[in-house]
DNA sequence: CATGAATGAGTATTCATTCAT
DNA sequence: TATGAATGAATACTCATTCAT
């Protein structure tokens, strides 16, 4: 008996966890308004119903799952790796390495990606979409991006900006990577390029 | 009477149009499911109803704006362009900086390019996505990026990826522009890297 | 300009009868409710406007056409009828002869028999169905019935109810006509036969 | 778990027989354009969604109705009677009063036979008009018709005109049925002088 | 005055949410 | 607890009515 309390409530969380990440994708695919319960539902694979045992309504369900969308383990990586005695230019690959191969990998990076950019296009305060994470994420780009810019490989202007046009592209190709058939990423060179100056020797 | 039957279509066709160019604003930001008769009808300033006696139903006007979206006029200046006796660098410069002016004042060109984006998306056959007017822009930018090639002047690679990866980034501009409250666009030299060989003067 | 007021008068009164005339087929074929504004005035051939610049609404255009069916004509015939110094079998084919004559010849006969079921059957008072005209007619059948009853050619039976079914039939026919391509109406005989003895001689 | 998946069906089923049930008289009442969903749905006593869990619109459900209309073991009924060794008299009274009780006790009778009128009189092909039933129906009534014309009960005439008549008349007193508040029927004597020649017997 | 485009109240249909099983 | 049928509020669409021309 006292086992089996335990064990419901690891069933419970066992699926709650699969409807979190099954729903993820869905509304990386269709978004918010053009996702139907119905349809999530049996995309699952479970009842209607069920969804509603877990999680109050549709909004606090999307909101649950921006919410996992926690870039802490990205946030961490990035943290260490701008701290790394190496050149800024090496950082940038190794990040631009990293971030290729979740995107090939690592199904749910794509959503997760997407789905946070659609946040930002909600209705929701514009201003309040420096979330943490993405702040973080964020600092620590720019902080290399301007170590490059001092040791010369990065291309000069406004850390912020390049930082945001950077992660954009990676947003692109979730994008692309989520919503086309043949998606076809591009190089880390096309990426780096973003940042980097071209030196000769990058694409020769 | 006969002059007043010519005035009438005029205006009908006055009406067509408004309706055409306000929606399409409003269904970029909003994309299909989330945009409401209702809303999209007050956006606009007539009745529910009005939208009724141009278009059969929501998909339709939906589907008559994709349609719209043509780049007639963008696909004639590139295909002029890349006839030009001019360096492909130098073409891409023109092109960029053409881009970039339309995006800053044009307020349709951003709807037009989300539009066409959202409408990859879709679940349309992702095998036609080439419409024609997607592959003339294409086609052409294809020729100068392998001119550039050839001149030394851009990055190695194949160059439908190439393409694809500029354009992508124009899209994603056009996006930004057009949900994020205090949009700033990348720079030319930003959008150029894209495809050319950072020289050291680009950014001195 | 006297004059012209006059003519104008005369005009009015002209597209108002039109109106009148031509929607009476019109509801009588397709119902209060089966009956949209557009269409009827398409019909006609005048615009929708034009139809509320004589009537204040649908249901009164509908009351006004209901109003206009009067049985006048009719009862002041079949008033005489009654008092003929003749046999009740001799008034009773008078009377199917002229019903059947009307019914073939005039085209409103059949649309102002329909509608008048139609309202019957609309959610007014039951009650209130005995209208004048109808009670009339009703009135100096039932008469005749009776006549007949003690000359002994009609049928026994309540002189109402056999005066209901006599009238039903012709709503019945009405109804046909209105409605069926190849409308192939019954021989005044059938008819007769409703209240008639069949004496041998009848259909030999 | 399979119990229940049967169990499941039935239930469906049983709902689905009825919406059906219900919107038949409904239906009859107020004809296709007088039906409003809500109306109908508060009628029935279920929620407006639930109609179209089980048909797609308004119109299927109206079209399902009419299909449902069979007269199946009407026809079957009268075959019989067709081929029973007794007089053609006899089979019509048997018809008639088989008729009249249906039409006192049954109340769908009344509302099938109202539908079925209706829909001769909606916008299909006049032509297609003798749909199976009513074909069958007609063709075993002629029979009898053409039997009693033989043995001289029956009056002389066209059998399928005769036959017409006849049903018209049955359509007729449904119609007041479901729609007059206090119905009053015809007598069996007064539906079979449709038919038979009067012998003074009958209403003696 | 006649018109038919525009309107918005009214009606059909969808879909998030509930609840009996 | 999981289900999916039932619900009704929300949304798409229609049509009687108005009004500028």
């Amino acid at each position: 008996m006292p086992k089996s309390k335990e064990r419901c409530q690891e069933i419970r969380e066992e699926m709650r966890e699969k409807i979190l990440h099954e729903s993820m994708l869905f509304f990386a695919r269709n978004g918010f308004a053009g996702t139907k319960i119905s349809d999530l539902s049996k995309y699952i694979g479970i009842g209607q119903g069920t969804i509603y045992a877990y999680f109050q309504s549709k909004e606090e369900l999307f909101n649950e799952i921006t919410k996992r969308i926690n870039y802490e383990q990205d946030v961490k990586e990035l943290k260490m790796l701008t701290m790394l005695p190496i050149t800024a230019k090496h950082k940038i690959h190794k990040l631009t390495e990293s971030i290729m191969k979740k995107l090939e990998n690592d199904e749910n990076y794509a959503a997760k990606v997407t789905l946070n950019t659609q946040m930002l296009f909600e209705e929701k305060e514009y201003a309040s979409v420096d979330t943490t994470y993405r702040s973080d994420l964020y600092k620590y780009t720019a902080k290399i991006i301007k170590q490059g810019q001092k040791e010369g490989s990065v291309v000069l202007g406004n850390e912020i900006k390049l930082t945001d046009y950077y992660w954009s592209i990676v947003y692109l190709y979730s994008l692309k990577k989520l919503f086309t058939a043949q998606y076809e990423s591009i190089s880390i060179q096309d990426l780096e390029r973003i940042l980097l100056k071209d030196g000769i020797k990058n694409n020769a």
